[in-house]
DNA sequence: TAGTCGTGGTA
DNA sequence: TTACCAAGACT
């Protein structure tokens, strides 16, 4: 006789299919049911769904879609276009990686995305969750693409109590167990459609699941505690200046950030070091250049993976004609817009000058930068 | 293997 | 406010 444990039902691809066929969602980068999408465009939005939400992506890969139609366009565009058209979806490694992606596959692959798991993989930010999606989803390639909700999922259906990231093969092998052959793709983005509404991380919707039945956390009520996992330390809180300077004919001085590393190839106003101990007073002395400076009160304070920063805004206005100091430039106030500025450096602008003329304004009132 | 890499939304 | 999270890749 068979024990409650091991009667549990295992879950079925096609119940979950089923589910999808009814309740997929509707977005820009996927094919109408039935018809296989298109590689590029597939491979665009796995890019840049990369830790970041459908609804931060969206608006951006509409954008992208316009600028570089195809892969030969995206590969024959200058990096600062490109660089310009990602700024402030964040991770700006996937923006270079995207590029060299795009000349990789125009110059070794003839324009054409290669169609299998394997030979993506070899591609410039393509990792193993990326590979698989686009194998599956643009090529109906039998592969197995595991990325947060699928972790999730599994870890709930298959109660996995080894914690992540240590899970991940045993969790790759359960997904792999489960991929259809006729329909990997929809599989694929049923999981995640699955992992994204009824799955979620808080109060999963566990009475509308397609697999609820076989579900063994929810059997147990712990649904909520899974996928288990380590949790990690944040940093510490670094501490610098940043330089805004004014010129008379209304330009702002910028540089570049070297091409690696945190914020690489992005805009900014010049800075000073950031560290742990840096003392504001001493900012006047890290300056890019002479200058009558003015200490602006309060502080612009942004939060990155690894650690938070609270940078001290220095201004000063300088005469017509003021050369830029080496590696700087000067902007024109006015197409501060056009510069691949991230985030953090948008909001010491703000603080600085106010409101950048020409950006759009974000959704009324939704968001100011957080100058104390 | 574990740290590095943004940003915006949510509870 | 803090903490966590979101279709990970790279070193």
């Amino acid at each position: 006789m068979l024990t409650p444990a091991s009667s549990a039902t295992k879950p079925d691809p096609q119940d979950l299919l089923a589910w999808y066929d009814h309740h997929r969602r509707d977005l820009p980068w996927r094919a109408r049911p039935g018809v296989t999408a298109d590689p590029y465009r597939v491979w665009l939005s796995e890019i840049m769904l990369q830790q970041t939400t459908v609804a931060a992506v969206k608006p951006y890969y509409l954008k992208f879609l316009e600028r570089f139609p195809t892969v030969e366009a995206l590969a024959e565009a200058p990096s600062e276009a490109v660089m310009q058209a990602w700024a402030g979806l964040g991770y700006y490694s996937r923006a270079r990686n995207l590029h060299a992606c795009a000349k990789a596959v125009v110059d070794k692959h003839g324009g054409r995305i290669p169609g299998t798991e394997a030979e993506l993989l070899k591609l410039p930010g393509i990792g193993a969750y990326t590979a698989a999606a686009v194998a599956a989803i643009a090529f109906n390639e039998k592969a197995a693409a595991v990325d947060g909700n699928v972790e999730r999922v599994m870890s709930r259906i298959f109660m996995v109590e080894e914690p992540l990231p240590k899970a991940k093969p045993l969790i790759r092998a359960l997904t792999e167990a489960l991929v259809p052959a006729d329909r990997p793709g929809d599989f694929a983005q049923a999981v995640m459609d699955l992992g994204a509404t009824i799955c979620t991380p808080k109060r999963p919707a566990c009475a509308l699941c397609p697999w609820m039945v076989p579900c063994r956390a929810r059997a147990e009520g712990l649904q909520e505690t899974f996928p288990r996992k380590q949790k990690k330390e944040s940093g510490q809180l670094r501490k610098g200046a940043a330089f805004v300077v004014l010129r008379a004919d209304d330009t702002i001085l910028l540089r570049t950030r070297p091409p690696q590393g945190l914020l690489g190839g992005m805009a900014e106003p010049p800075t000073s070091a950031w560290e742990p101990d840096y003392e504001p007073s001493r900012a006047v002395l890290d300056a890019p250049m002479e200058a009558r400076w003015q200490r602006l009160p309060g502080t612009v304070k942004h939060v990155f993976t690894h650690f938070p920063l609270e940078l001290t805004v220095l201004f000063a206005k300088v005469a017509k004609g003021t050369p830029a100091p080496e590696d700087m430039r000067w902007t024109p106030r006015m197409t501060l817009h056009e510069e691949a500025l991230p985030g953090a450096m948008k909001k010491v602008l703000v603080h600085a000058l106010g409101e950048l003329p020409g950006a759009k304004a974000k959704t009324s009132g939704q968001k100011q930068a957080k100058s104390v």
